[in-house]
DNA sequence: CTCCGGGTAG
DNA sequence: CTACCCGGAG
Protein backbone atom coordinates (compact mmCIF):
# COMPACT_ATOMS: atom_id res chain seq x y z
CA UNK A 1 0.00 0.00 0.00
CA UNK A 2 2.48 2.58 1.13
CA UNK A 3 4.82 1.72 -2.26
CA UNK A 4 1.88 2.17 -3.96
CA UNK A 5 1.35 5.45 -2.78
CA UNK A 6 5.09 6.83 -3.36
CA UNK A 7 4.57 5.35 -6.96
CA UNK A 8 1.33 7.18 -7.61
CA UNK A 9 2.87 10.68 -6.19
CA UNK A 10 6.11 10.16 -7.78
CA UNK A 11 4.32 9.90 -10.64
CA UNK A 12 2.18 12.76 -10.29
CA UNK A 13 4.55 15.07 -8.91
CA UNK A 14 8.01 14.13 -9.87
CA UNK A 15 11.60 14.45 -8.16
CA UNK A 16 11.33 17.22 -5.50
CA UNK A 17 14.67 18.23 -4.61
CA UNK A 18 14.85 18.14 -0.87
CA UNK A 19 15.97 19.73 1.45
CA UNK A 20 16.25 23.53 0.40
CA UNK A 21 19.62 24.50 2.12
CA UNK A 22 22.88 25.05 1.13
CA UNK A 23 24.96 23.04 3.64
CA UNK A 24 24.11 21.06 6.78
CA UNK A 25 24.20 24.01 9.32
CA UNK A 26 21.39 26.02 7.30
CA UNK A 27 19.26 22.58 7.04
CA UNK A 28 19.29 22.27 10.91
CA UNK A 29 17.96 26.04 11.12
CA UNK A 30 15.64 25.21 9.36
CA UNK A 31 14.67 22.34 10.34
CA UNK A 32 14.46 24.15 13.92
CA UNK A 33 12.27 27.58 12.74
CA UNK A 34 9.92 25.31 10.52
CA UNK A 35 8.54 23.82 13.51
CA UNK A 36 4.84 24.82 13.47
CA UNK A 37 5.46 26.90 10.58
CA UNK A 38 5.32 27.23 6.97
CA UNK A 39 8.11 26.86 5.20
CA UNK A 40 7.73 30.75 3.10
CA UNK A 41 8.12 32.32 6.66
CA UNK A 42 11.67 29.66 7.29
CA UNK A 43 12.82 30.93 4.27
CA UNK A 44 11.96 34.51 5.14
CA UNK A 45 14.31 34.23 8.51
CA UNK A 46 17.44 32.11 6.97
CA UNK A 47 17.64 35.15 4.21
CA UNK A 48 17.88 37.38 7.21
CA UNK A 49 20.55 35.06 9.10
CA UNK A 50 22.36 35.04 5.92
CA UNK A 51 22.18 38.92 5.66
CA UNK A 52 23.59 38.76 8.64
CA UNK A 53 26.69 36.67 8.43
CA UNK A 54 25.42 33.43 10.33
CA UNK A 55 26.64 30.56 8.50
CA UNK A 56 27.99 28.48 10.80
CA UNK A 57 26.83 27.69 14.80
CA UNK A 58 29.99 29.67 16.19
CA UNK A 59 28.28 32.32 13.98
CA UNK A 60 25.30 31.53 15.58
CA UNK A 61 26.52 32.09 19.40
CA UNK A 62 27.87 35.81 18.88
CA UNK A 63 24.61 37.36 17.80
CA UNK A 64 22.88 38.64 21.66
CA UNK A 65 19.69 36.84 22.24
CA UNK A 66 18.01 40.44 20.99
CA UNK A 67 19.62 40.37 17.60
CA UNK A 68 18.55 36.62 16.55
CA UNK A 69 15.29 37.22 18.18
CA UNK A 70 15.07 39.99 15.71
CA UNK A 71 16.85 38.01 12.70
CA UNK A 72 14.07 34.99 13.19
CA UNK A 73 10.73 36.83 13.66
CA UNK A 74 9.28 36.12 10.65
CA UNK A 75 9.32 32.37 11.44
CA UNK A 76 7.29 33.05 14.65
CA UNK A 77 7.91 31.35 18.33
CA UNK A 78 10.97 33.36 17.81
CA UNK A 79 11.50 33.88 21.93
CA UNK A 80 11.73 29.68 22.34
CA UNK A 81 12.93 29.45 18.79
CA UNK A 82 15.95 31.83 19.62
CA UNK A 83 16.33 29.42 22.86
CA UNK A 84 16.33 26.54 20.91
CA UNK A 85 18.81 27.45 18.50
CA UNK A 86 21.38 28.72 20.77
CA UNK A 87 21.03 25.82 22.99
CA UNK A 88 21.85 23.69 19.67
CA UNK A 89 24.51 25.92 18.53
CA UNK A 90 26.19 25.76 21.73
CA UNK A 91 26.21 21.84 21.68
CA UNK A 92 27.17 21.52 18.52
CA UNK A 93 30.43 24.03 19.18
CA UNK A 94 31.03 22.41 22.21
CA UNK A 95 31.07 19.04 21.38
CA UNK A 96 31.60 18.60 17.70
CA UNK A 97 33.72 21.58 16.61
CA UNK A 98 31.03 23.51 15.43
CA UNK A 99 30.32 21.02 12.91
CA UNK A 100 26.72 19.70 12.72
CA UNK A 101 27.35 17.37 9.90
CA UNK A 102 29.58 14.76 12.61
CA UNK A 103 26.88 14.79 14.63
CA UNK A 104 24.09 14.15 12.03
CA UNK A 105 25.99 11.48 10.65
CA UNK A 106 27.16 9.74 13.69
CA UNK A 107 25.66 5.94 14.30
CA UNK A 108 21.76 6.23 14.01
CA UNK A 109 20.21 5.66 17.56
CA UNK A 110 22.59 7.20 19.57
CA UNK A 111 22.55 10.32 17.28
CA UNK A 112 19.07 10.48 17.65
CA UNK A 113 19.16 10.45 21.22
CA UNK A 114 21.48 13.11 21.68
CA UNK A 115 19.30 15.05 19.89
CA UNK A 116 16.27 14.48 21.53
CA UNK A 117 17.45 15.35 24.78
CA UNK A 118 18.44 18.95 23.59
CA UNK A 119 15.41 21.60 24.33
CA UNK A 120 13.15 22.57 21.92
CA UNK A 121 13.83 18.92 19.52
CA UNK A 122 11.75 16.45 19.62
CA UNK A 123 11.24 13.38 16.84
CA UNK A 124 10.19 15.43 13.62
CA UNK A 125 13.10 17.80 13.80
CA UNK A 126 15.61 15.51 15.12
CA UNK A 127 14.08 12.97 11.79
CA UNK A 128 14.51 15.73 10.00
CA UNK A 129 18.14 16.58 10.71
CA UNK A 130 18.94 12.64 10.48
CA UNK A 131 17.34 12.25 7.48
CA UNK A 132 18.34 15.57 5.21
CA UNK A 133 21.48 16.56 6.88
CA UNK A 134 23.00 13.51 7.78
CA UNK A 135 21.31 11.29 5.12
CA UNK A 136 20.33 8.62 7.24
CA UNK A 137 17.60 6.28 6.62
CA UNK A 138 14.82 7.29 9.33
CA UNK A 139 11.11 8.81 8.13
CA UNK A 140 10.07 11.34 8.63
CA UNK A 141 6.77 12.07 9.91
CA UNK A 142 4.95 15.47 10.11
CA UNK A 143 1.62 16.71 10.42
CA UNK A 144 1.00 16.14 6.45
CA UNK A 145 2.11 12.56 6.55
CA UNK A 146 -0.51 11.93 9.29
CA UNK A 147 -3.50 13.68 8.11
CA UNK A 148 -2.33 11.83 4.61
CA UNK A 149 -2.30 8.48 6.28
CA UNK A 150 -5.31 9.26 7.87
CA UNK A 151 -7.77 10.11 4.75
CA UNK A 152 -6.22 6.83 3.29
CA UNK A 153 -7.61 4.62 6.13
CA UNK A 154 -4.41 3.67 6.71
CA UNK A 155 -4.39 4.74 10.71
CA UNK A 156 -6.17 6.79 13.08
CA UNK A 157 -6.14 10.82 12.60
CA UNK A 158 -4.37 10.51 16.34
CA UNK A 159 -2.20 7.96 15.83
CA UNK A 160 0.84 8.85 17.28
CA UNK A 161 4.46 9.27 15.57
CA UNK A 162 6.22 6.31 16.73
CA UNK A 163 3.02 4.33 15.03
CA UNK A 164 3.35 6.14 12.12
CA UNK A 165 6.77 5.85 11.28
CA UNK A 166 7.32 1.78 12.17
CA UNK A 167 4.82 1.96 9.69
CA UNK A 168 6.58 3.23 6.84
CA UNK A 169 9.81 1.64 7.95
CA UNK A 170 8.25 -1.75 8.02
CA UNK A 171 6.80 -0.98 4.23
CA UNK A 172 9.85 0.30 2.85
CA UNK A 173 13.42 -0.48 2.41
CA UNK A 174 15.15 1.55 4.75
CA UNK A 175 16.87 4.02 1.98
CA UNK A 176 17.62 7.76 2.52
CA UNK A 177 16.80 8.79 -0.80
CA UNK A 178 13.77 6.58 -1.04
CA UNK A 179 12.70 8.48 2.27
CA UNK A 180 13.57 12.05 2.08
CA UNK A 181 11.19 11.67 -1.79
CA UNK A 182 8.80 9.93 -0.33
CA UNK A 183 8.28 12.72 2.57
CA UNK A 184 8.57 15.60 -0.13
CA UNK A 185 5.88 14.14 -2.52
CA UNK A 186 3.60 13.90 0.96
CA UNK A 187 4.29 17.34 1.73
CA UNK A 188 3.76 18.23 -2.37
CA UNK A 189 0.51 16.41 -1.99
CA UNK A 190 -0.61 18.04 1.63
CA UNK A 191 -0.16 21.45 -0.12
CA UNK A 192 -1.69 20.73 -3.42
CA UNK A 193 -4.70 18.43 -3.19
CA UNK A 194 -4.63 16.97 0.57
CA UNK A 195 -5.18 20.39 2.46
CA UNK A 196 -6.44 20.29 5.96
CA UNK A 197 -9.27 22.39 5.40
CA UNK A 198 -11.51 21.40 2.22
CA UNK A 199 -9.06 19.00 0.17
CA UNK A 200 -9.62 18.36 -3.28
CA UNK A 201 -10.13 14.96 -3.64
CA UNK A 202 -12.36 15.32 -6.89
CA UNK A 203 -10.46 17.81 -8.36
CA UNK A 204 -8.17 15.21 -9.63
CA UNK A 205 -6.14 13.91 -6.40
CA UNK A 206 -3.79 11.51 -7.70
CA UNK A 207 -4.77 9.70 -4.69
CA UNK A 208 -7.79 9.34 -5.04
CA UNK A 209 -7.57 8.33 -8.47
CA UNK A 210 -5.06 5.66 -8.26
CA UNK A 211 -5.56 4.16 -4.73
CA UNK A 212 -7.96 1.46 -3.85
CA UNK A 213 -9.20 0.94 -0.35
CA UNK A 214 -6.76 -1.80 1.10
CA UNK A 215 -7.91 -1.38 4.68
CA UNK A 216 -4.99 -3.01 6.27
CA UNK A 217 -2.44 -4.08 3.51
CA UNK A 218 0.54 -2.55 3.77
CA UNK A 219 1.92 -4.07 0.94
C1' DC B 1 -12.26 40.85 11.16
C1' DT B 2 -11.59 36.00 13.45
C1' DC B 3 -9.82 31.44 12.89
C1' DC B 4 -6.64 28.03 11.99
C1' DG B 5 -2.31 25.20 10.86
C1' DG B 6 1.71 23.65 12.72
C1' DG B 7 6.07 20.93 16.81
C1' DT B 8 7.71 21.06 21.42
C1' DA B 9 7.79 21.78 26.39
C1' DG B 10 5.89 22.18 30.78
C1' DC C 1 -4.24 20.78 28.07
C1' DT C 2 -2.01 25.41 27.25
C1' DA C 3 1.69 28.61 25.72
C1' DC C 4 4.29 30.06 22.00
C1' DC C 5 3.83 33.22 16.84
C1' DC C 6 2.97 34.33 12.01
C1' DG C 7 0.46 34.80 7.77
C1' DG C 8 -3.03 33.02 4.84
C1' DA C 9 -7.96 31.41 4.45
C1' DG C 10 -12.67 32.30 5.16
Amino acid sequence: MLTRVYEVLYAAYGAQHWWPARDGFEMTLGAILTQNTRWENVEKAIANMRSAGVTDAAALLTLDEAELQRLIRPAGFFRQKSRYLRCFAAHIVANYSGDVTRLLAGELLAARAELLSLPGIGPETADSMLLYGGGQAIFVIDAYTRRICARLGLTPPDADYATLQALFSAALPADAKLFNEYHALLVRHAKEFCTSRAPRCAAGCPLAQKIVACPGCFC
